[in-house]
DNA sequence: GCATTGGATGGGCAAATGCTCATACCCTTG
DNA sequence: CAAGGGTATGAGCATTTGCCCATCCAATGC
């Protein structure tokens, strides 16, 4: 007789509603007899095991409209890898379709039989995507962030990516220990100077894959929701043509980097121009088809996973 | 233009809806809206993704009890693997709960980078199984059928597995081309000589895991059931101690073989006891449970997947 | 010891869902 | 061309589900 922890036993009792609901197709009603508890309770458990990740859902088959789009995609734009999520419903996010589209490509290069090692940026489309990756062993890869994990704020919860993916994939993990964003260049300069973060630096640089979010530079971009630049200082990226963002790094319409602000100061590593190997964009929403657009441009991605209407959007222009 | 196949077209919208549905969280009606038909329809589309299969359901979270279990087989039983389905409900074939757990299991033999071959039984449980994997190329593997796939009457469509799973996963697949049951030894003899024949077999004696059902021999035995053996058959098989099957050989309560009527005219590759590699069971029901014993006495079987009411009795005895 | 606060609980009700049935439709067959 | 069989359709209704709210319980603070 060990000591139950009372938030594993929760989730034991949600994952037990959520499987006899969505597996076993019984009613909350039986499910709250068989359990012994009220049907209130027994909603409830279903509804936190779906809305906790305990039960996922994967759609295995391709709609004909989506794998005409992503045929199209990486005809037109040259891309290796195209990925198309079903458009889901009127007042639906994107980005949770997007989401589990996304696991399902990463889950097809975790599959491979040779060891890879994978980079990762940040943001709210690559936590979605680990979100709703299936947790299994691949201890053969490795995944390399591509963006500092050390906050001003000191927080690190929105920059955990690496940290829930290799609890995923028990994968060794090498978060980049260097600020997202230093108070200076020379700041910057010292942690670059570090031999661990060299390491890390390396291993991020000769990356086989990557997945990173493509962020627009539209009032709504992440860069300055998430605090990172000032509305004074988007408005002057915007004046010199800023279009699109990958790891904090901005380019024009054309897919060149642009000297910002930020640049000097920014923890990571930049994704070049006409990198070797699969550079996967992920990019829900249309209004991220102009910074889609410049990341091909410049040869940033060569990869993207996106939603139905921003694929065609994408493929209208 | 091309012509669309109205079958696929029907699928995509099953699988749309069911994607809205499922992944997106909307009404049928809005579902219906949004697809422009009426509510009745977008329900049927809805429930028919989930009947065909189109949506694939898993639990992301492993219940402690069933955890406890697992451990639990493996120590009393030396298996080398085991894997228990969560109790799915009174009225609910328990097949179904492990079907899902099998399909899981069988995914994580299939991302290791090394080229497996694997060996396959047949009957409801693997079918099952089958019906719940994700399509995803592997082509570094090969399954091999151990049992033949010519049915007496000619029907293929319940020896299929090997089928199925080489279409969803796109790997070489060997079904064994002799008849399940030949109409004399000399027959079956015959076929064995055949030079392609032997090349299955001995893949399939090599097989680096082997994946099979676990028949009864109760009154219940898939073997009567599906008109292998008739009922007098089966009852002096009774009498003489048969306790369980596995690809058509019986076994007595110790897990060894009996000469049966059917041993000289079945054609396939026995399992034989103390095979190397996972020789992996697949059996739900408290029925099972001596078969079960049986073979785990006999080392038939090194693995289990189960369902939670089985276990527990397996432990329980 | 008592008040407060935060979360869990079940009653009740409106919305959503699943199902049956009568009907309409289409395709085949005589 | 008509008959027949099988299937798809939508109306109507019983069941199931989601959610709000009043209430209760326990832990914390005063």
């Amino acid at each position: 007789m060990n000591l139950i922890d009372p938030e594993t036993s929760k989730h034991d009792d949600a994952a037990r509603a959520g499987w006899m609901y969505y597996v076993g197709g019984m009613t909350q009603d039986q499910i709250a007899t068989e359990l012994g508890v009220s049907r209130q309770r027994a909603q409830r458990l279903v509804s936190r095991a779906m809305a906790e990740g305990l039960i996922h859902v994967r759609l295995e088959h391709k709609i004909g409209s989506c794998l005409a789009a992503e045929a199209a995609l990486k005809r037109r734009f040259g891309l290796t890898e195209a990925r198309v999520a079903p458009y889901l419903g009127a007042g639906v996010d994107p980005a949770r379709a997007t989401a589990a589209i996304a696991a399902e490509l990463l889950e097809s290069y975790l599959a491979r039989p040779d060891p890879l090692v994978i980079g990762f940026g940040t943001g709210r489309s690559l936590a979605a995507m680990v979100a709703e990756l299936a947790a299994a062993p691949y201890e053969r890869h490795k995944v390399v962030s591509l963006i500092g994990n050390i906050a001003p704020d000191g927080s690190a919860s929105f920059y955990d990516v690496i940290l829930r993916l290799a609890d995923k994939l028990h994968v060794p993990h090498y978060p980049m220990p260097v600020p997202v964003l230093s108070e200076t260049a020379e700041e910057r300069a010292l942690f670059y100077a570090l031999g661990p973060v060299k390491a890390v630096v390396d291993l991020a640089r000769n990356a086989d894959v990557v997945f990173c979010g493509v962020g627009q530079m539209g009032g709504d971009a992440p860069l300055y929701k998430d605090g990172f630049v000032t509305r004074d200082q988007l408005a002057e990226m915007q004046a010199r043509g800023a279009t699109g963002e990958l790891v904090g790094c901005v380019f024009d319409a054309g897919g060149v980097y642009l000297d910002t602000p930020l640049t000097a100061r920014l923890g990571g590593v930049r994704i070049e121009p006409a990198r070797s190997g699969p550079v996967i964009g992920i990019a829900a929403g249309t209004s991220k088809v102009p910074a889609i657009r410049a990341a091909i441009a410049g040869r940033l991605i060569n990869g993207l996973v996106t939603d139905e209407a921003t694929a065609e959007a994408l493929l209208a222009g």
